[in-house]
DNA sequence: AAGTAGATTCCCATTCATCGGGAATCAGGG
DNA sequence: CCCTGATTCCCGATGAATGGGAATCTACTT
């Protein structure tokens, strides 16, 4: 048979069973997994069993299958993400020290934010960001920093889309994100009263490259009510750490 | 043709691409890939593609290849790396805060120790071990704990096989390695002088899970000549934290 | 204990995507 | 300008992957 109904060669449906995984389903039975990347039950199976024996996937007690350490290994080969985090850790964690909220890092990745790393205090608030989760450069002051230091291509890309509202505050009209980005291009760093929650105020600062580029932004979330003057003084230092440590290093 | 002149099935290829990357060659050019994995160029380069098509690898300015960001999002989908991580992240800064070496943190995997993550200070000496690296376990301190608190099958699978020497003090006979063991076991840690390299020594504590078994180690690397107590100290202190965090999560 | 629904494993004939040799094209270096 | 090596393109043969179906195997329910 081997239909493939569309463009569907084996590494595009390998990605599509990888990406039956997200940030908050992370265990799951190959039936389950067949269904959500609409593969016919025998062929899931025998998929899952493949991407086992080569490491990809584990199972685990029995019938279980989760995301192998094997691919967690190759991907660490990813300089990229890897390199950021190593250099920002360090600022990071004196960020995280002082200011005592969640401190974040991420890079711009396909249109949209991609954290690499959040560090939290055990009493900070809800968790509105996760290791490797996404959010909209629109709706997110690590998102702005990094659309308002981006190609502007880029930025006419992203703002001739829909832009999707999180809460009443996200602002969704281009003319007020234009605006917005021009703000941050010239205050150096961006504030998101509530965009993504009401109650949580996100402030962020970029982390140039030797083109003034955004290479990635530090972000940490204040309550609402709080002052972001503080925070934004520890973030700049950081992000001159950073841009410092990223350039040392090559 | 598709030859497959062994067991070779397209996911295990794709494995054998992925693993041309190693920890210190991060970017290649695609004729290169192929040449390492044993493939004709004209596959190389079809295979390559396809897999830049799907992110797995990405295609910079012009040419050279590397592990794309894609891959590190999916793969930080495995919850074990990162659940163990974030678990013990707060307790390794501040062992390294107080102690000032490399703090490392490693899980068993395939028979070897695989080292999830190292805070390192600037001061700190020679790099002998790398994120996503791996250490045999009978010639480290990290290894020793976790074959030690480890199923007893494994240990005798491991000290079946012969037992690499990294440096002179590097303990190879089975019998010393299994006295070695019993100690660590009686006192709760692992201590291996010049293991890996003459001039330090790597100290190291497990992890515990609810069974017993290490699920983890932590360990610093101390100039050889330094007394281990303060480090043991801080490391067994940071262990229960870590402990207490992976318990607590679920 | 039998009954059921779902997950998983096996089997196998069909077929289409994959394979790689080869040639053409594209850098770039001497 | 001519190499050398990387990369892209083409294409016919082939066998590995496919998925329907049936058989097992769990794990609950009644």
């Amino acid at each position: 048979m081997a239909n493939s109904p569309s463009g569907d060669s084996v590494t595009e449906r390998l990605v599509r069973v990888l990406e039956t995984f997200t940030p908050t389903r992370t265990v799951q039975t190959a039936a389950e997994i067949g269904r959500r990347a609409g593969l016919p039950s025998s062929t899931a199976h025998r998929v899952v069993g493949e991407l086992v024996d080569a490491g990809l996937l584990d199972r685990d007690g029995e019938g279980r299958i989760r995301v192998g350490v094997r691919l967690w290994e190759l991907a660490t080969r990813s300089s990229l993400p890897l390199r950021v985090r190593q250099a920002a850790l360090p600022a990071m964690e004196r960020v995280q020290a002082r200011v005592g909220e969640h401190t974040q890092l991420a890079i711009l990745e396909q249109d949209e934010a991609l954290f690499l790393e959040r560090l939290s205090s055990p009493d900070a608030g809800a968790n509105i960001t996760r290791v490797a989760g996404r959010l909209p450069l629109h709706a997110s002051s690590s998102g702005l920093v990094l659309l308002a230091f981006a190609d502007p291509a880029l930025q006419e890309r992203v703002l001739a889309r829909p832009l999707r509202r999180l809460t009443a505050s996200t602002p969704t009209d281009p003319v007020a994100v234009r605006r917005k980005l021009a703000e941050v291009r010239r205050l150096g760093h961006a504030i998101a009263p509530g965009f993504i929650e009401e109650v949580s105020t996100g402030v962020a600062v970029p982390v140039r490259d030797a083109n003034g580029r955004a290479a990635a932004a530090l972000s940490v979330v204040l309550p609402r009510d709080a002052a972001p003057g503080p925070a934004l003084e520890e973030l700049h230092r950081a992000a001159r750490d950073v841009e410092r440590a990223l350039a040392q290093h090559g």
